[in-house]
DNA sequence: AAGAACCTTGACGGGTTGTTGACGACTCGG
DNA sequence: CCGAGTCGTCAACAACCCGTCAAGGTTCTT
């Protein structure tokens, strides 16, 4: 659970307080909504990894809440309902209504965090340790080795770790403010050290090539993909 | 459940094939492995979508096989857990060894037939619609690309968010405070910044067409949408 | 203890973007 | 017919973001 962001929202205070305080305690980020219009700014301000998000609200219900992340905002980060309502027909509205998973009330913490892990390793493609691959560039998670063209490219850990986050999303676009969340968690430093480093990776992966496949997107963010056309 | 192909393992005779109808009615591909070793040569000379593992199995368990795919196959197959056991460490184990759910007999099998839809749809990255649409004109909002005719067009962020909110309301009109709000939050620009922006949008998203889709609505708001039939 | 690798920091310059204000056209109701 | 409000157009300026790169400090290795 390092460095992992998540949101939970749930208006009892008493089990949002206990799964927050059980969440950091395992390393995680926690934000923290009481309703969905809260939910709302929040989630369209910040990247987060995953949502916990309980059925029944002021207001909004989570269900509808969860569908228009979907639907409107066409979000795909990991939803877990948790709500106390075991009958199947609630369980089943939570898949309809595009949740990942659906924990009863009351529950185990371990199980939350196991069920939350779970999904984080196959949004981040962590099941297995499989190379990544974009266009003529592979990166080799268990031998830490990264190939373009097949020849071995020489990374610092640091840029090692951003080419892999960017190589896993790609081709979406990743925030500066999710990678860095990422590879520092609280402790991003002062400076814009994420500049160098990209600098330093642009240097080791795309200098030596003819075509560039480290894009910038300036402030959105970066995306690796081959053949991003430039307009205008 | 179009055209999966699951593979069940599973000593119950009875509730294999139960389960089994009910896949196969549902529009699956399904099947059968009574033990590990079955399901060893299956898994290796055919492709699955997604694995359904029972955990107490003659021979190996469950656990061992599923960790025995991700370690050594390097498979990264979805695999839920269909079990009895419903103790907090069977449970945990089966995440632990590379499980991606967990539900426990005797479960309703709508509700697997939701788990197994859930997962297909996260794997197949099918979560969420991947882009906007609105006559000619698309937005990625993954790759932050927008195209009109096929063509890229270079937006600004600002007016590609601007964009965003008419094409995902589209064919509502939106009202000024919204957009204001939406973008700028509670910090609203003293000046009617909002005006330059839809200028600049305009001039990039309908100047070098022939017929302009964004509309102004004196006074209500603006749209995006093909046709507006002009004043009434 | 010496050296290498690495990360962070700061500075510089160029490019892009957001905001502001000005101007005239248009609409609508008085 | 006029005035208030709204809108499209556009240029100018400030703020911000980014690529580049070197220097200092930390950690790790040898």
């Amino acid at each position: 659970m390092e460095n992992l962001s998540i949101i939970l929202v749930e208006d009892h205070r008493q089990l949002a307080q206990t799964v927050v305080e059980f969440l950091e305690q395992e390393g995680a980020t926690v934000d923290y909504a009481g309703n969905t219009s809260l939910a709302r700014e929040l989630v369209q301000e910040h990247h987060y990894d995953l949502m916990l998000l309980d059925v029944m609200l002021p207001g909004e219900d989570g269900y509808s809440f969860c569908q228009y992340l979907r639907k409107e905002l066409a979000l795909d980060l990991p939803v877990i309902f948790m709500t106390a309502r075991d009958q199947l027909e609630d369980k089943l509205e939570g898949f309809d209504r595009g949740g990942d998973d659906y924990i009863v009330k009351p529950f185990a913490l371990p199980e939350l965090a196991a069920r939350v892990s779970a999904l984080i390793r196959r949004q981040r493609k962590e099941v297995t340790a499989n190379t990544l691959q974009v266009a003529d560039l592979e990166l080799d998670p268990a031998r830490q080795e990264v190939r373009r063209d097949g020849q071995l490219l020489k990374l610092s850990p640091t840029a090692f770790r951003i080419l892999r986050i960017l190589m896993r999303e790609s081709p979406k676009v990743v925030s500066r403010e999710q990678l860095e969340h990422e590879l520092w968690g609280d402790l991003v430093p002062d400076s814009d050290a994420l500049r160098s480093h990209l600098y330093n990776l642009r240097k080791a992966v795309d200098k030596p090539f003819e075509n560039a496949l480290l894009n910038t997107l300036p402030g959105v963010g970066f995306s690796i993909q081959e053949d991003r056309p430039t307009a205008g």
